[in-house]
DNA sequence: ACAACCTACAACCGATTGGTTGTATATTGG
DNA sequence: CCAATATACAACCAATCGGTTGTAGGTTGT
């Protein structure tokens, strides 16, 4: 998880910097829908809704499976534990800060009352 | 937290999907950076990094002070925290679709082995 | 005072984005 | 077989993005 291949991550906050994209996912994570049945829920044309979840399979984050004549979307929880994971990593970076702040405060009683 | 506030969300994930900015937040949540310094890390202009650090700043990622002529740039985990947290909610989603299944095969014995 | 430095911002450019319409291809039900 | 449905994808468009260069203003040290 460490190794972080900088386009993926590009692409997997792309995807959720959209709200509809965001609305999707909600749908898709809390159940199976089709595509037709998502662009049902938006008041935009088919194509365009077509196109947000793309971006969204591309990213990863939701996964596709032909059933008939539609297409079943679902989305992967997977893929948004690792985003959280990474801003939980950049949290970390904060508390090394905050960790040498003390370190110096306890090394340096003049600093504080 | 469960106003979402679609424009402030999409700045934030705008903001975090570029891996420069998201360099840069690293550097500024481990310590404080002037505008320059950031500058002279990265194999663009300095123009070039004044936006990413502005774009940044909108989203409320990082916050300036003045210093002198300098502006010192530091890292804002709270809102890093609140983009956590969205995806926490959106897991949570994802928890309930699988506790409905959980339930659908407990009441219905014929659906598993 | 003034040269050097730090920052901000405008103007511009090619690429990408988020939307549209239109067309093509599969699959289904009667 | 045929009409309706579901999806995919190309072409196009205005707006935004990520970068550039240039200009201007505030701060510092000598």
């Amino acid at each position: 998880m460490i190794e972080e291949d900088a386009a993926k991550v590009d692409a997997l906050f792309h995807a959720l910097a959209d709200r509809t994209r965001r609305d999707i996912l909600r749908r898709v994570l809390a159940r199976e829908h089709s595509v037709s049945a998502l662009a049902a829920e938006y008041d935009m044309s088919f194509a365009a809704v077509q196109k947000h979840v793309a971006v969204l399979e591309r990213a990863g984050l939701l996964a596709k499976r032909r059933a008939g004549r539609e297409q079943l979307a679902s989305g992967d929880v997977v893929a948004v534990r690792s985003v959280a994971s990474m801003l939980a990593e950049l949290e970390q970076v904060w508390r090394g800060r905050i960790a040498r702040i003390d370190a110096l405060i306890a090394s340096d009683p003049e600093q504080e009352d």
